[in-house]
DNA sequence: TGTAATCTTTACCAATTGATCAAATTTTTC
DNA sequence: GAAAAATTTGATCAATTGGTAAAGATTACA
């Protein structure tokens, strides 16, 4: 056959396999620093090692290569939030899910970049996982109410209260260079991550009377 | 004369101040959403409502307008922090903080944006403002440990703090869609902002313990 | 009111960018 | 080891984009 599309082979060959990986990976690092409209193909292409028109085999399109890597992520972004069980001790419960965000922040930084990307543009793609998103956050909303007529946590809005778990960690993904600029050479290696896991809890648990 | 650029002409006249400020507007509108390589001078002079080469009297470059925006935005980002007074009742001094961040989400939620945009792209053109940031929130967090030392404020890290506070406020600008979707059109009033201020003020001072 | 200065428009340019195609090359299969 | 399938390359395209040149329209001011 003349010219077939790296998709439309008959079965995933090895060098696909391979090179599919790789323009994933330089896509998500492209994309996660400059957005969708401020990336060319050109810049992945060279960051994957091959040339544009190489890379265009393996995915007919730009926006084919960012709906793949934006669907992944949506896959396993919310995981932690799910995990979060009524049966548990509510601040254990919340300060695991604290935990397993900030790794997240921590192991997936360009994820996390990729994703505040698309909600600062308005979150064009992904309307409907919004949707998805808020029938989540009810329940679990629903869930905490119930644990503060329990009296086991502190009466506050639940909403909020998520909101501010996923700004806490997520900061030290996307504000990253910020943080490593303020907090110095000294103190910008992979502990910084350990620190703020021990603030953070102690925030959430206790707050900052003395 | 053949074609003076404006601003190369000897007063600031009528005609230029308007333009100018109408320009910087909806520059504002597209680069805090589209990021700079993602917008396009024509979006900004279609938003501003003339053509692209009659933008281009008023401001040389893409560039150009950018770095007004960024520099207006760093003279009053940090105001807040500044205010912060050794003197006064520490958990005062840090509510206080908390709220006027969480205005300036309120009522400057492009300005956020604008600034997300920059440090996500690694503030490619802020590396000398990150450094005055560094002295002054190492300043501020020798505060803090003075009061921590006290016994005012509860022990925890300064830096780590501060972070916490930007976080929790930015997000208000820079997940506003988020947010909407998730407390859905009933909650999404301006009155979010009122119980995102209750929700924080409780979580720094108390935390979450029952 | 006339004219010099300022402002706006129309037409255009060169570079970049997303994408295609056919030919050449490499890999797999039998 | 040859045929078939899959991969890579180089040339090319049309659209977009940042920016310019110059002529025409408007405004301010004497």
């Amino acid at each position: 056959m003349a010219k077939p599309r790296a998709a439309e082979t008959r079965k995933r060959t090895r060098i696909q396999q391979e090179k599919e990986d790789r323009i994933l990976d330089a896509a998500l690092d492209v994309f996660s620093v400059h957005g969708f409209r401020g990336s060319t193909i050109d810049q992945i292409a060279k960051a994957a090692g091959m040339s544009k028109p190489n890379l265009l085999y393996y995915f007919r399109t730009k926006e084919a290569i960012h709906r793949l890597l934006i669907g992944r992520l949506l896959d396993t972004w919310l995981d932690p939030l799910r995990e979060m069980s009524a049966d548990g001790d509510p601040l254990s419960e919340i300060c695991s899910y604290i935990r397993r965000k900030l790794e997240m922040a921590r192991d997936y930084p360009r994820e996390g970049r990729l994703f505040t990307n698309e909600i600062l543009r308005g979150a064009p793609h992904i309307q409907e996982e919004m949707s998805d998103l808020k029938s989540l956050v009810d329940e679990k909303a629903k869930i905490m109410r119930g644990w503060m007529k329990d009296g086991r946590l502190a009466k506050c809005d639940p909403h909020h209260l998520i909101f501010s778990i996923w700004a806490t960690t997520q900061h030290y993904a996307d504000f990253d260079v910020q943080v490593r600029a303020v907090l110095g050479p000294a103190k910008s290696g992979e502990g910084r991550f350990e620190d703020a896991a021990r603030y953070l809890e102690k925030l959430f648990l206790d707050g900052l009377k003395p």
